[in-house]
DNA sequence: ATCCAAAGCGTTATCGCACACGCACTCTGC
DNA sequence: GCAGAGTGCGTGTGCGATAACGCTTTGGAT
């Protein structure tokens, strides 16, 4: 590993010089500069990241933006876990992380926090965006100052100017339950398909990815309940309805994370033949109906993983200003009674 | 954060003698260590892990204790990058790490890698093994110097020392694969369990988790068959064989990362009609046969995860000389077609 | 001829910690 | 009473990088 002083040695300056060229502090020569920039490629120079983050005092700030952690049935815990456990990790590295919680279900108050967000003082250095509310953040997105990068966390607009995206790939896990649908079901009978409101691109693209499977696959026959992720009651409600209209019903699939609401109601005016579920998410009611069987399969996100990779990402590009890939696509993780325990905590 | 300084500062001390206090060198008297002993604790101090590196000239050494990286169809490359990647973050903290490869069939190769690990010199600070050949193992385990800690890596000794394992939890894992087996065959029809040789621990706890599980559930019938992970040959003859047998056969489970051999074996001489095959870990074979369609689930256990999990927790426990948990189970990934490709580097 | 700004470069304090060294003082044994 | 060992403590240097600061040397304006 060379380091900056055999750089200098190398060529003849001092440290300072050396230091000035990798910063581009100029006053340097443009001769001089480019015998140590050589220099630099010949000895494969990475700088000391310990060294340079003791002794640089610069601070840096990521402004992160979340519907309120208990919504989605306390999804957005999951996320701010990963994220917190990152900050304690790069804490030593002088990263500081704000917080803004907003609505998910109200525009105002995703407007407040947007705003609180990037006219922050002092200003942050990168941002950490769960855009949910994703037609209202279209609208903001274009407020973002230019040299202020950010991520998109969960779900993303698309044709923005977003640093990266971390999630999953919505549809792929839309025709991965189809599929663990098509096995437990035996490939035949009817399938209820919750859409859940208010309207989410993220949700519809796996509904479309749960659809496409069996557009293809066999004599499975699709129904499509409307329910409101605002009111449980309208689950109960759909869950009634379905099991009257269809005496061959056989299976739901939730794809969000209230599938426990559904779940719930199956167990209270439940059908007399076993009736599968697959939802999604490991929030504590889910993997409570999980153990009990009240659901069959959940499909994970790696909803932690997705907070704690976003908050690296931006130290890596930020601090570090290496680049980074555009899109992290997490593993969807196929959670039964058997294998539920190794994924919590 | 406090630092030496403040701490010094507030006991009216020179930073010399809080940092003789912190490492226990002596030559403080009792009743100062007594007193910054208590403001080390009020200010919750905790050492500036980049200064430390950066300032200590000492320097670790791991020896790492596996079988060659091309046996069990390549599977023990997985971890190895798992390790390398470790290797490679925690460069900069000055760790340094050896390799001992030995072929698991071979007891005297054991042996000589064995001694050379834990003879070498300079003397390793730890040690990561992956003792595959349990028995042989058992009668080595002991020579390890008392003060050398030791981890276990994808299987473990028993009644060891060891300060920490990580792996799967076999049992669980062959229950896991017979529930999936369970809903691929549709609950009945015979299935054939290939019980692989040369015995290992690992091996049989996932079968007879396998056949736990359908000890209470069910019409399945379980039929053994041996099969040499030394000799391909063997594969083909047991699918065969099997398959000549038992005219309802709708499913083999393979317990091990030869998966592809049976998988490729049923392709040339399959039945007419589908038999379900459940095979373990991302070996390339496998993953290829899994995407052909040859494999219905592979389980993974997270291979590079182990051996990236593994170095970190020596870290942690020789460098930063924290505690670590004994034990870290891995996640058992359900991997099929549809989230393969997430799991794939 | 004088002055001054800017260019080009070197020097140095600092970050927090580790550790060798050295000074002053006490105790022990002969 | 004095050498030598041991105790209790402070000082100083180095790890590698950062960045403020200051010192020369130019060249152009006055």
């Amino acid at each position: 590993m060379a380091t900056l002083k055999e750089i200098a040695d190398q060529a003849k300056v001092s440290i300072g010089t050396v230091d000035r060229v990798i910063h581009r502090r100029g006053r340097v020569a443009t001769e001089t500069s480019r015998r140590i920039q050589k220099i630099i490629r010949d000895l494969d120079y990475k700088p000391n990241i310990l060294a340079r983050s003791l002794s640089s005092s610069k601070s840096y700030l990521f402004g992160v933006l979340l519907p309120l952690p208990e919504q989605d049935g306390f999804y957005w815990e999951l996320p701010l876990t990963g994220i917190k456990k990152a900050q304690e990790e790069l804490e030593i590295y002088k990263v500081k992380i704000n917080y803004f919680y907003y609505d998910k279900y109200s525009e105002t108050s995703l407007k407040k926090a947007f705003l609180s967000a990037i006219q922050h003082s002092p200003q942050p250095d990168g941002l950490l965006i769960a855009p949910v509310l994703s037609q209202a953040m279209e609208k903001l997105i274009h407020q973002i100052p230019e040299k202020l990068p950010y991520i998109f966390l969960d779900s993303y607009i698309p044709n923005s100017k977003c640093s990266a995206y971390i999630g999953e790939d919505s549809f792929q896990s839309g025709l991965l339950s189809a599929k663990l649908m098509n096995m437990l079901v035996k490939g035949s009978g009817t399938v209820a398909v919750m859409d859940v409101l208010p309207f989410d691109y993220h949700i519809q693209d796996r509904i479309q990815g749960f659809q496409s499977y069996f557009a293809q696959n066999g004599k499975i026959i699709l129904t499509m309940c409307q329910v409101d992720a605002r009111k449980p009651q309208s689950f109960v409600e759909a869950a009634k309805k379905v099991i009257q209209d269809h005496q061959n019903l056989v299976g739901i699939f939730i794809p969000t994370a209230c599938s426990f609401y559904i779940a719930e109601a199956m167990m209270s005016h439940g059908s007399n033949h076993k009736v599968f579920i697959i939802g999604y998410d490991l929030v504590k009611q889910n993997v409570a109906c999980l153990q009990k069987g009240m659901i069959d399969f959940l499909i994970s996100q790696r909803s932690e993983m997705q907070g704690y990779t976003s908050i690296y990402k931006l130290y890596k590009k930020v601090v570090l200003k290496e680049s980074i890939e555009s899109q992290v696509l997490m593993p969807l993780d196929i959670i039964t009674q058997e294998n539920l325990k190794y994924y919590q905590n």
